[in-house]
DNA sequence: GTTGTATTGAACCGTACGGTTAAATAGCAA
DNA sequence: TTGCTATTTAACCGTACGGTTCAATACAAC
């Protein structure tokens, strides 16, 4: 079985990109939210949306893909389950962020602090 | 001036899929990881990465795009400086997720408290 | 001016994405 | 069996994406 293709320049494409490639359009966010709620059918899922059955299938692929949603089957019906673990490292990744972010901030401190020392220092030579 | 072309599916493309698409690439985060260090050129900033300059000056069109990078100029440089209030729609979204699906379990907790005290109801009567 | 350095623009390539329609599959129901 | 419902697959379309190379621009320094 060949897999899906993968361009040279995205092998090895990480589970945190797949995540946040899911999360960035706005249909699959809005049918996570409605899976929030409840555990939906495909059809029932694809309700609120005006877009073929077959796009909705797409967009299903992809969150399934990155782990989002998990499906099982019930007679013809294949409900889907989110999983909402799947969405930590992405959380985690931003809070990562933030706390480099943060980090920069206390080294500006520390840098101010320092100045307005060497500038006491100065000030008492003076 | 005939703006970036938007497909028809995509008109009115929102905030929030513009930063998690910037996201979704390890370049581009890797990037934002550098910047929230210190703010840094094109080239200071292109340096680890093995890729052509252009390819970098793409990426961060994209970032600057989702509002996640602010560039100014200094000499032929064009310092970049990470901006990580464009960050927080992001979070917010995913915290405002995180409250939908604890909502669910809460849900839960309630049908089954309901059951039980059916349950008791019929244990009673019988 | 000319030269050198930093950065972007333009054109191109191959694959991915989001959508469509039409046909195929899977399972229930008569 | 035949038919109905739910869902996916296949084939296609147009644009986006991530990369490249080569050329252009912007500014500094000589």
């Amino acid at each position: 079985m060949r897999g899906i293709a993968v361009p040279p320049h995205r092998q090895g494409v990480d589970h945190l990109s797949v995540t946040f490639a899911a999360l960035a359009d706005p249909t699959r966010r809005a049918m996570l939210a409605q899976l929030a709620l409840r555990d939906m059918s495909v059809g029932e899922l694809a309700e609120p949306f005006d877009i073929s059955l077959p796009a909705v299938s797409k967009h299903l692929k992809v969150l399934e893909h990155a782990g989002l949603v998990r499906r099982s089957r019930k007679a013809q019906y294949r409900p889907c389950r989110i999983d909402a673990e799947a969405m930590k490292p992405a959380v985690e990744w931003l809070g990562q962020f933030a706390l480099l972010w943060e980090a920069r901030f206390d080294r500006l401190e520390d840098y101010l602090a320092e100045l307005t020392a060497k500038e006491r220092k100065r000030g008492r030579r003076k």
